[in-house]
RNA sequence: GCCGGGUUACCCGAGUGGCCAAAGGGGGCUGACUGUAAAUCAGCUGCGGAACGCUUCAGUGGUUCGAAUCCAUUACCCGGCACCA
């Protein structure tokens, strides 16, 4: 592959470089001088999960990879302790060795499955920053002045609006600046909200003579919802670990306008390809549905395999398109109360088969007609079922539930 | 330490003595429709076998026939000021 090339593909996706023709010039360097690029990303230590959206930079460094540079993971447990203020107003609580480093086990059994294990070094910046003492920390805070940190947009609109700022937070883009001059790194990655760091970083390497990194950042992917990003805590994720049925599933609810930045950021399907996928869609001449299912088995193939994407879309269609039964349907024992009386109250059957919290829910779901019991639809909510008639019965609930009843 | 503001359901947030199981939005759930678990529209969304009852508005204790609402107090959060320099 050509330089222009790499420089396209690893371009794709991106909301920036800066400076934009760095990363060209980075790529030159490394094939006059036959010295592998060093990717940097930095990782907080809290949220162990990887889903779609914390892949979209993990693939991004893949990238790199498969071009044979090397990847440095660095995973932010000093900085942890002060907690990026990013955005968010409340401080991050403090966590402990132990959690900090079974998170660290969790990542790792998750970033092989889309990183290239013998191309990427872990590192906690514990290691470096933890062992600097004052005198040290001094002259590094001096290496940068107030005004610079103040450009961060956070801390200028806090300052602005009279709200707290912690000294110790002003010290956390030099933090992580310093993990690059640490590292030597070439390029930083890192999510739009990453801009500031990063560049400090770059400073911060000039300052101490170093071959300055360039900052590749790609966009957040946006969730489930088509509002906010995807995260764990929002809910609006789908986790690279999750079976495929669910994965596909997950896929075909996302919106359709979101069709585009999923194709461009989570698979790698070629450009060409997909804006000719896209546009079809948003055109109507060709079915949006089948878009996005086209959208789900890529993602689901790079996760898992084509058999499974190609299971996962027939089973899709099964339930949704021709409202059948799933393949699987979990089964659950009946209830000993309808045993001794030989029938059940339909709402005490909802729930004691974990499809309903409570009666409550389970009248509300008959009432709206949400409930079928061997295709029979349940309409009275005071209907009591015989247990001749429960007995190896699948119950469905909404469009998507199912129960079988143990057959006994 | 002082002064002020705050704490309401999964989340945000209205409510300042009865008409409050508590507006509105988000989220979730169900239905209709279809091109799909998209979009749109409609309903539901504290608990209970349910036109009745029960438990809720940070905790506790009061006032009152009656409290999310008034008083006292405790805890926590957010501001400001002071102390110290």
């Amino acid at each position: 592959m050509d330089i222009a090339q790499q420089l396209a593909l690893l371009k794709r996706g991106a909301t920036d470089i800066k400076p934009e023709d760095g990363l060209l010039e980075k790529l030159k360097k490394a094939e006059k001088t036959g010295k592998p690029l060093r990717i940097k990303l930095g990782l907080d230590p809290t949220a162990p999960d990887i889903h779609l959206g914390s892949a979209v930079v993990l693939r991004k460094l893949r990238q790199f990879q498969d071009l044979g540079h090397e990847v440095t993971v660095v995973i932010g447990d000093f900085t942890a302790m002060i907690g990026d203020p990013s955005g968010r107003s409340e401080t991050r609580k403090q966590l402990s060795r132990a959690d900090v480093d079974a998170n660290a086990r969790t990542y790792a059994d998750q970033y092989c499955r889309i990183l290239d294990a013998s191309r990427t070094s872990v590192r906690f910046n514990s290691e470096w920053l933890g062992s600097l003492n004052f005198h040290e920390v001094i002259m590094l805070a001096g290496r940068t002045t107030v005004a610079q940190i103040m450009e961060r947009d956070d801390f200028a609109r806090r300052f602005r609006e009279n709200q707290t700022i912690g000294l110790h937070e002003l010290m956390y883009p030099l933090c992580q600046a310093y993990d690059s001059v640490v590292l030597e790194s070439d390029v930083e990655m890192g999510g739009s909200d990453q801009m500031f760091n990063i560049m400090t970083g770059r400073a911060l390497q000039g300052q101490y003579g170093q071959d300055t990194q360039i900052g590749l950042f790609m966009p957040l992917l946006v969730g489930l919802d088509g509002v906010q990003k995807m995260s764990k805590s929002l809910g609006n994720y789908i986790g690279i670990t999750e079976p495929a049925n669910t994965m596909f599933g997950k896929v075909m609810s996302i919106p359709d306008r979101l069709l585009r930045d999923y194709f461009i950021l989570t698979t790698d399907v070629p450009d060409s390809e997909v804006e000719a996928l896209v546009t079809g869609a948003e055109q109507g001449t060709a079915n949006p549905r089948d878009v996005k299912r086209r959208l789900a088995r890529e993602i689901v193939t790079i996760y898992h395999d084509a058999m499974a994407a190609e299971a996962a879309d027939e089973e899709f269609r099964r339930v949704y398109s021709e409202k059948q039964r799933p393949q699987e349907i979990p089964t659950k024992p009946l209830p000993a109360e309808a045993l001794e009386q030989g029938a059940i109250w339909v709402c005490r059957l909802l729930v004691a088969l974990g499809v309903a919290s409570g009666t409550g829910e389970a009248r509300r779901l008959v009432q709206q007609g949400g409930v079928q019991i061997e295709d029979r639809k349940v309409t009275d909510a005071a209907e009591e079922i015989a247990v001749a008639d429960l007995l190896g019965a699948v119950v469905r609930v909404g469009s998507r539930r199912f129960v079988k009843v143990d057959g006994g």
